[in-house]
DNA sequence: AGCGTCTCCTGCTTGC
DNA sequence: TGCAAGCAGGAGACGC
């Protein structure tokens, strides 16, 4: 599910919904995500209010006031759900978390394959100056220009779709995304990164590609492949608009162009491209 | 260091 | 219809 730009929606509804409230209490239903629920938790929350919200790349930091964080991964199947129960989602059987506010609402993590995790940051915030030092910078903001991913790219071998999936060289992009930025692109995703980057106007191409298929997916709620919805519930349209992903022995989408798209594995990934509009050498 | 493979977990889809 | 295999949006551990 989760990629930067429902991320960022899931994020941004969090802010709105969460920002200055106060925590109560947890219900802890499965104790282990991707990593055991931290065993202070609860008591690390209790009667804390939210001061801020944040997201660095998939990552998702809900700040406290007594300058304690939570650092949060959706992993694939992750998502929350706000007073699920008063809006009649019974649904209960993937509900891994349950957060209690003063106020009586309440938030449900729901985490179908329980890939997401949940850390307690210190007021260091050592985790979170970990992440950053890790990380590439984020796709969407101005430090990923074109000066950067020429000298990150410059010697690498592998292939320009792996390497857009690799969040230590940029962060946020996932397997859908990666596939619809190339297509865009009109970059093969078996180009060699390095030789994608000798290129200046194909390495501005692909960047202004990501950013644009991103802000395009945030404006209309993301993509909804098998769950991924708003805290209210609601589903995203970008699955609608892609070119690429899913779409396997489909005529593509370009004026003009009559091939199938096809559908390849690479790093144990699949990636989906057009064969005649993605093109190896260089344009 | 960089790269590919495997693994965590559960559910849905596909093919026999 | 039943069943098993294959596949799924992420990332980290491991071996080379």
């Amino acid at each position: 599910m989760p990629e930067l730009p429902e991320v960022e929606i899931i994020k941004n509804n969090l802010s709105d919904y969460l920002i200055d409230k106060t925590f109560h209490s947890i219900e802890v239903f499965t104790n282990k995500l991707r990593y055991k629920i931290p065993h202070n938790l609860a008591e690390s929350i209790k009667n804390q209010r939210v001061t801020d919200i944040s997201r660095i790349a998939k990552y998702i930091i809900v700040d406290l006031e007594n300058k304690y964080s939570l650092l949060i991964h959706l992993g694939m199947t992750g998502n929350f759900l706000i007073n699920a129960q008063k809006m009649g989602h019974n649904d209960n059987k993937h509900v891994r978390l349950r957060f209690k506010m003063s106020d009586q609402s309440e938030i449900d993590y729901i985490d179908i394959r329980k890939f997401g995790f949940f850390k307690l940051v210190n007021p260091q915030k050592v985790e979170i100056k970990k992440l950053k030092a890790e990380l590439g910078p984020d796709a969407l903001s101005d430090e990923f220009d074109i000066k950067y991913l020429q000298e990150s790219l410059k010697n690498r071998v592998t292939n320009i779709k792996s390497a857009l999936l690799n969040q230590k060289i940029v962060g946020g992009i996932g397997n859908i995304y990666a596939s619809e930025a190339l297509f865009r692109a009109k970059i093969s995703p078996m180009m060699e990164s390095g030789k994608v980057v000798k290129n200046k106007i194909k390495t501005g191409d692909l960047i202004s590609s990501i950013k644009f298929i991103l802000h395009d997916a945030i404006k209309v709620g993301g993509s909804t492949i098998r769950d991924h919805k708003n805290l209210k519930g609601e589903s995203g349209y970008f699955q609608y608009k892609f070119n690429v992903y899913n779409r396997e022995n489909m005529i593509c989408n370009s004026q003009n162009c009559s091939a199938k798209i096809k559908k390849i594995v690479q790093t144990g990934r699949s990636t989906f491209y057009c064969t005649k509009c993605q093109k190896m050498g260089n344009r």
